[in-house]
DNA sequence: TTGAAATGATAGTAATACTATCTTTAATAA
DNA sequence: TTATTAAAGATAGTATTACTATCATTTCAA
């Protein structure tokens, strides 16, 4: 992790454990816009001034927890996909894990994955829409999204090695995966499986959405 | 407009007016974290209580803004979609109006246009990213912006009716066409766009994504 | 001319987003 | 064992934000 994410490491401690944990489950209920370092504090029994020491506000915390998923997703990625040779067959592999409910990850005990996911699903994009964006993606704060996003992006070039935007396409599959959830979920008149909430349908318009994308034509 | 989106109709009065006016201004330079009533109030010689007379707080007034983008929009597409009859020339259309960059429309002098699409790039999403959007679609407050997606869904399904997906990729070219603009600007590595920054190219990605889509197999 | 609607002026409150300081506890190294 | 230091606890304080309330003044329409 990017130690400008953080004033002080909150993985090697148990108060920067509590925080992280609590902090998840937190913005994850009641929404990132009324969630305050005052609440977590009394969450976990310590004081705001003691989660300061963690981080500079909460915007960079939800940047740390969001570089945080993106780092695990990415080895998540890597572990299912490394067997794999077939470029389609790991595009497809990738649009699975992007796009299906997240479990908890039992080796994690501080952190839940399935309720990060739903942060990444309702706050992520919150993280780069905001004046300071430039300064932060200098600052290398968005690192493990855009490493993501080359990486499909690669594979997007194997699979056709002519398909003219490869970024803007794995960018657009990231982005999508987690907006057709949630208006599925909220907003169901802006998709095609507002009846089911099935999320294998996502995952279906995502890869005809990619596959008819980069046929060879 | 939806009367539930204001207190007092702001089109209705001088203050009303300069309040959309110079709101869009100084969210659009400073961002809506930023923003606040009372530096609103300031730059246009009134107080706080007066600009709380016309919106509940600003979020509800960043939804009216964007519902108002959407309204003008639907407007500028008909006008400019009503003689084509070819649905293909008319996605075409649909996908050059959301995606280029708008200038001012001198007729609403209350309402910077240009201003106002940057806000729809970089904040529109907030909106609807809240933990009360269920509650705020049943009040109608994002009908405009349904009502187009709606719209370019139909489109989709009269250039090919037996397209699975035509909402999803409707709702999928609207986001994109402001997402690829922004990480165009603001994260080049995830578009193909970075160097150039020429809004055609974005348009030319849509289209290919629509077009290889919804073509006939 | 009289009343209602809109605005102006002012005040006040609870919560938010911090910063500062001082003490205590816990770990660890000499 | 003691000395050092890092982390955490406890407490206080400030500026700003996000409102609500009240009363006086202006405007403009019946």
């Amino acid at each position: 992790m990017n130690d400008k994410l953080f004033i002080r490491d909150p993985e090697k401690t148990e108060l920067g454990k509590k925080i992280i944990l609590h902090g998840i489950e937190l913005i994850n209920k009641n929404g990132f816009e009324s969630f305050t370092f005052k609440k977590l504090a009394e969450e976990i029994g310590t004081t705001e001034a003691g989660v300061y020491r963690y981080f500079e506000n909460k915007h960079r915390m939800l940047i740390y927890i969001t570089a945080w998923y993106w780092s695990w997703l990415e080895y998540k990625v890597a572990f299912y996909t490394n067997n794999i040779t077939d470029p389609v067959e790991k595009l497809k592999k990738l649009i699975y894990l992007l796009a299906s409910t997240v479990e908890d990850d039992i080796r994690t005990s501080h952190v839940n994955e399935s309720s990060l996911h739903q942060i990444i699903i309702a706050e992520g994009s919150k993280v780069y829409l905001t004046k300071h964006v430039s300064e932060d993606n200098k600052d290398q704060l968005f690192k493990p999204y855009k490493d993501l996003c080359a990486k499909i992006g690669d594979i997007i070039l194997e699979c056709n090695s002519s398909y003219a935007f490869p970024k803007s396409l794995s960018s657009t599959i990231i982005e999508m995966a987690h907006f057709q959830n949630f208006f599925m979920y909220n907003l169901p008149a802006l998709t095609d499986f507002g009846k089911e909430k099935d999320e294998s349908k996502i995952i279906a318009f995502l890869e005809d959405l990619v596959f008819s994308s980069i046929k060879k034509r």
